[in-house]
DNA sequence: TAATCTACCAAACACTTGTTAGGGAAGGGT
DNA sequence: ACCCTTCCCTAACAAGTGTTTGGTAGATTA
C-alpha cells in the first residue's frame, strides 16, 4: 500500500494549474495560433520540451483551459437558473454572474471569444457547441418569458436581441482588467442599465 | 510613348482586387496567423508561388485589405461628421453607416475584429491605432455633446458607454451574412432602438 | 515574324513549428 | 546505502511555413 501518495499529487496539480494560468495568459496575448510552445515555457521558465511532461499537447492545454472555464461558468449559470427568478431579475443575475466569470477567468474567456469559432468545428472542441446551444437555450427563453410578462418589449426580434446581449457582455473581456477601478457587479450595473432602459433621455 | 498601357494595369488591378476578395475569405474564415498563402492560392485556383508575382508578402496582403477598408469607413463616417447633424442623429447616422460598411466589407471587419489588437503594436500596422484614436474620438464627441444637450443620461460612465456602442455595433460582422433577411438599416434600426431605449417595457 | 510582357508553374530554400527520446539532478522512502 | 519517483534539460526529428529563383505558355506589341 503506498504511502504519502496524496501530496505529490496535488502538488503535481498545482503546477498543472500554474502552467495552465500562464499558457492561458500567453494564448489570450497573442492568440493561440501565435502562440508557440516556447514561448509558454518560456513564460513558464522552462524550456519547451518539458511542457510535455505535463500535457499530451499544445492543443490539450487548450482544452483544458476551456473546460475548466465553462464548468465553473455553468456552475454560477445553473444556480441562477434553478432560482426561478422572474425574467428581469434573472437577465441582471445572469449578466452579472458573466462579469463575474470574466473578472475570474478573463484569460480563458478572450480566448473563447476568439477561437472558439474555429474550434467548434473538431471532435475534441463538440463541448463547445453543446454549451452554446445551453447558453441561446438559457438567454433566448429568459428573453421570452420577459415578453410573455410584458417586462421586455415586444417589438423586437428576439434572436437579433439575445446576439445583442450576449455580444455585449462577453466583449468586455477584450478590454476588461482585472484591478480596474470598476468592479464586476458595477460594470455589471452600468451594462444593464444601459440594454434595458437605453442611454437615451426619457421624456 | 508606350501604347496600350492603361488596360493592362487595370487589369492588373483588377486581378489584384480579385485575389485580396479571396484572400479576405480566407483569413477571415480561418484567422490569419491559421491561413496558409497555400490555401489562398488553392482558394484562388493557383499555386502558392504565384501570390508572390502580386504581393510583396502575406503580410502586405493584410495590410492592403485593412487599409482600404478602413479608408472606405471614413470616408462614409466623414461625410456624416461633416453634416453636423445633432447628437442624437449623428449617433444613429454613425451606426448605419457602420452596418453598411460591414454588409460591404464583411470579411475585412471580421479580420479587424480578430487580428487589430495585436497588429497595433507593429509600425507597419500603426494606421490601426490612429484609425482607432480617431474613432473613439468621433464616438466620445458625439456622446458628450448628446449629454450637454440632455438627449443621453448623465448617470453613466461615459468610455464604458463608448466600449459599449462601439462593441455592440462592430462584434455584429461576426455573425452577419449579407443576403440574410436583414438588409443593414434594418438592423441598425433594430440595434439603434436596443441602445436608445433598452429592451425593458416603459412603464 | 520576332521581341516583349504578363501571369503563372515547378521546385526548392531556410526557418519555425509541435513533439519525442534519453538522460540526469534532487529528494524522499525504505 | 540504495532505489524510485518527480520534474526538468538536451538534442534532435519530421512536417509545415513564407518566400525565392528560374522557367514558360500565351497573348501583346513592334
Amino acid at each position: 500500500m503506498p504511502t504519502k501518495k496524496k501530496p505529490q499529487v496535488t502538488a503535481a496539480a498545482a503546477r498543472r494549474g500554474e502552467l495552465l494560468g500562464t499558457a492561458a495568459e500567453v494564448f489570450a496575448e497573442h492568440g493561440y495560433n501565435a502562440t508557440t510552445v516556447r514561448r509558454i515555457a518560456d513564460h513558464a521558465g522552462i524550456l519547451a520540451g518539458s511542457l510535455y511532461y505535463h500535457f499530451d499537447s499544445k492543443e490539450s492545454m487548450l482544452e483544458e483551459i476551456l473546460r475548466t472555464f465553462l464548468d465553473e461558468l455553468w456552475d454560477g449559470y445553473d444556480t441562477v437558473l434553478a432560482s426561478r427568478l422572474g425574467p428581469r431579475e434573472t437577465l441582471e443575475a445572469l449578466v452579472t454572474e458573466s462579469f463575474r466569470e470574466i473578472d475570474r477567468h478573463r484569460a480563458a474567456v478572450a480566448i473563447y471569444q476568439k477561437e472558439s469559432r474555429q474550434l467548434v468545428t473538431q471532435d475534441r472542441f463538440a463541448f463547445l457547441a453543446e454549451s452554446q446551444r445551453r447558453f441561446e437555450k438559457a438567454w433566448l427563453s429568459t428573453l421570452e418569458r420577459g415578453v410573455a410578462e410584458r417586462v421586455f418589449r415586444a417589438d423586437l426580434d428576439l434572436r437579433l436581441t439575445y446576439r445583442f446581449v450576449r455580444d455585449t457582455v462577453w466583449v468586455a473581456a477584450s478590454w476588461y482588467r482585472p484591478g480596474g477601478k470598476h468592479s464586476p457587479e458595477e460594470i455589471a450595473r452600468q451594462y444593464l442599465s444601459m440594454v434595458l432602459d437605453g442611454i437615451a433621455v426619457r421624456e
